[in-house]
DNA sequence: GCGCCTTAGTTTTTT
DNA sequence: ACTAAGGCGC
């Protein structure tokens, strides 16, 4: 059954789908059925005889990839399973582990995740004496990022801290002796960063024409998703891929670019046409998602951009509600309203087709908790990854072990299980083991005769080669009494993340696609997607290419949406704009900004005023109705209902009042006064002590968070932060020690 | 040197 | 909330 093209798709996506030679950009606003155009070019191309081994196709994450390969293979009633697609970071380690040797690296490389980045940045720091003891030096964490951002951004480092972190420069020339020294280890280890996938795959094809030459040859139809996002190396890569001649479309939305942070550069997107002369450039300005007052709403966000490609939305979808703009009296009563808005919302879509957003993972936490006294489920995404996990982490790195004896940070997770073996004899171990000192390593077993035992396992590990499926039930046998000992009480739930592990494991049929694939795309614990009635918590970047019925996007007030980093730079203030832009444009039918009138504040422990975000403050008040709670305990108390037809203030008649339950936007429990300074509620008095968890034990109560909470200290547990309802206060410690 | 505790000072977004 | 460094016992 050939493809209709003409039923299917409209005139702009259809020229997309047929223009199969030489360069094309695709301009892709926001719900103009982008994806849609790739798959039917996919199954187009193969339609007209094009190999599905010629195809390749990089977007933001595989799953993406293997979504429109899948898609397309369905309308051509047969797999694809031939046609590769990936994101970039994926596709340079694809072909830099077949030609690692050829760049003079160790034949086992390694890839490394964020966290053993800054562990390998610690030891380096360590090692070369970098402002020891220093505590005004950057962390690890800061330091990669710089270092990171100036080699994405291809800006000397000196130069990027002159930009963005002027007070760090007195430490340039550390900053530079870092990223020296931080190379060179990783080197030594085969070692990969983020940042080398790339760089190396175009050292690569740079000094090998050939391997260049193989691969052009082999895949000679080259499409590029999300465009807007790539960085410099990216476009670089692109060129190469395709040739001068090659067949290449780029597909993106230079309104959505949104990782500026890491590198990513629009103009990759505007100079397109430039890069590839004779680009046919076609925009997708149909909007098949969302309806118009939510287009008026986000074409408006978007006016004031400086350089844009023109596009402006239109909706193919009839009716819609006005978005509704809320300003809860603070940023607790936004929780408050936020879950009796989902609840609210639950009536009209099922729960998995409502989101909510904001800006970064921890604006999420006051809302989360609300949830779960309301006991709504959700599912958050951009929070903890699965292979970030400590338990899998630790397993992983046995894995890694066996391919590359000097991945330290593998080594150093894996010797702090040997009691006696801290970082430093790690270090010492990895050391002796990168210069083949063999007498140091004797030594080092001599001591801690648990590190013999490991390496004796790892030995036996690496006796053959075994399936992946296989290790990782091998390295569970080894690992298990590690975990139930360390764990006596929560290890049930970290077995099942190791089970889940293996199923995973069972996928592949090499460790290094294994290991490599995890770190490149963490899988969402829980695995497979969108759970059903189950609401979603999401950060905007976290939400890019996502799509729901309902959208809630919280926190909108100048210093949290826009951040606060961005408040100084215009420029980033830009990039505010437009993710502000790709959150609104996620929503179909239901759209409610939140900016809350007063703010908590860390530093002063109290409540203070709040700006609405500049880029509301600065759109025409009929764009979205707008509704204010009053101060807590007095009038205003009734909410709006979001489910009218115009998003009326009122509850609409003939429908069951679908107002909010009463007293959601009184102020949270134990508040004082409907004083707006004390609304919050003050510390109580500290109830310092000892107690008992049915779970955790005894332990030592060491501070008092407010409403119920008490951080403890828990013997082999470490810090937790416990409601006192489930604590049994204790007079005195019943053990010593505690 | 390790491991556990305390204290002081920062917290964006992700392959 | 999380990191890093200092103190202290072993």
């Amino acid at each position: 059954m050939p493809i209709d093209l003409d039923h299917d798709l409209n005139p702009a996506q259809r020229e997309a789908v047929l223009a199969t030679t030489g360069a094309v950009l695709v301009i892709a606003g926001a719900g103009s059925g982008k994806t849609r155009t790739i798959v039917y070019r996919l199954a187009h191309l193969v339609e007209q005889g094009v190999s599905p081994e010629a195809i390749l196709l990089l977007t933001f994450t595989r799953k993406a990839a293997q979504e429109m390969i899948m898609r397309a293979g369905a309308l051509l009633g047969r797999q694809l399973p031939k046609a590769s697609g990936g994101t970039f970071h994926s596709f340079a380690y694809g072909v830099l582990r077949r030609h690692a040797v050829d760049l003079g690296y160790p034949a086992a490389c390694t890839v490394m995740d964020r966290g053993d980045s800054e562990d390998v940045m610690a030891e380096v720091r360590r090692e070369l004496g970098i402002a020891p003891q220093d505590k005004t030096f950057p962390k690890r964490g800061a330091v990669l990022e710089l270092l990171s951002k100036s080699r994405n951004k291809e800006t000397p480092i000196g130069d990027l801290l002159g930009r963005e972190a002027p007070h760090l420069l007195p430490f340039s020339g550390d900053f530079a002796t870092l990223a020296e020294g931080y190379a060179s280890f990783k080197a030594a280890r085969g070692l990969l960063d983020y940042d080398d996938l790339l760089f190396l795959l175009e050292r690569l094809l740079t000094e090998r024409p050939d391997i260049a030459e193989t691969l052009r040859a082999r895949y000679r139809y080259v499409m590029v998703d999300e465009y807007q996002d790539t960085n410099m190396v990216q476009a670089r890569l692109v060129r190469h891929l395709a040739g001068p001649a090659g067949n290449v479309m780029a597909v993106g939305d230079d309104a959505q670019s949104i990782y500026a942070f890491r590198g990513a550069n629009v103009e990759n997107i505007l100079r397109f046409p430039e890069d590839f002369p004779g680009t046919r450039v076609i925009t997708l300005e149909e909007n098949y998602r969302s309806t118009q007052p939510i287009l008026d709403l986000t074409n408006e966000v978007l006016r004031q951009a400086p350089r844009r490609f023109e596009k402006n939305l239109r909706a193919t979808r009839g009716g819609g509600s006005v978005p509704f703009l809320l300003r809860p009296f603070s940023d607790f009563s936004q929780a408050e309203l936020a879950v009796a808005a989902v609840t609210e919302l639950a009536r009209e879509h099922p729960l998995h087709e409502v989101a909510v957003l904001f800006r970064a993972g921890y604006q999420s936490y006051a809302l989360e908790i609300a949830l779960n006294k309301a006991r709504v489920p959700f599912q958050k995404f951009g929070g903890i990854r699965f292979a970030e996990a400590a338990h899998i982490k630790d397993v992983l790195s046995i894995l890694r072990l066996i391919q590359n004896p000097l991945d330290l940070p593998a080594l150093t997770r894996i010797l702090e299980h040997v009691p006696g073996v801290g970082k430093r004899t790690a270090a010492k171990i990895n050391a002796a083991l990168a210069a083949g000192n063999q007498p140091a390593l004797d030594k080092a077993v001599k001591r801690h005769p648990g590190a013999g035992e490991l390496f004796a396992f790892l030995d036996d590990l690496r006796s053959g080669v075994y399936p992946p499926a296989l290790l990782v039930e091998r390295v569970m046998v080894f690992y298990t009494p590690l975990l139930t000992r360390a764990h006596p009480e929560d290890y049930p739930r970290r077995l099942a993340g190791l089970e889940q592990l293996s199923q995973i494991a069972a996928g592949y049929a090499s460790l290094d696609a294994f290991l490599a694939d995890l770190v490149l795309e963490n899988p969402e614990e829980g695995e497979g997607g969108v759970k059903r009635d189950t609401l979603v918590l999401s950060t905007v970047h976290s939400a890019k290419g996502l799509e729901w019925s309902a959208v809630l996007v919280i926190d909108l007030v100048d210093d949290r949406f826009p951040s606060r980093h961005a408040m100084a730079s215009p420029q980033d203030m830009e990039e505010e704009r437009r993710l502000l832009y790709v959150a609104c444009t996620r929503a179909r039918e239901r759209l409610a900004l939140f900016a809350p009138q007063r703010v908590y504040q860390r530093q002063s422990g109290t409540t203070v005023p709040a700006t609405m975000s500049l880029f509301l403050r600065s759109l025409p008040e009929h764009l979205f109705t707008v509704w204010s709670e009053g101060y807590p305990g007095m009038a205003g108390r009734g909410a709006p209902s979001l489910t009218g037809d115009r998003g009326t203030l009122s509850s609409p008649s003939g429908r069951p009042a679908p107002s909010f339950p009463d007293g959601l936007a009184a102020a949270p429990a134990g508040a004082g006064p409907a004083d707006p300074e004390t609304a919050r509620p003050k510390t109580p008095p500290a109830r310092l002590g000892y107690c008992r968890h049915k779970i955790f034990g005894e332990g030592k109560v060491i501070g008092d968070l407010g409403e119920g909470k008490l951080r403890v200290n828990f013997q082999g547990f470490g810090l937790k932060v416990i409601l006192a309802d489930y604590l049994e206060m204790l007079p005195e410690p019943n053990r010593a020690g505690v």
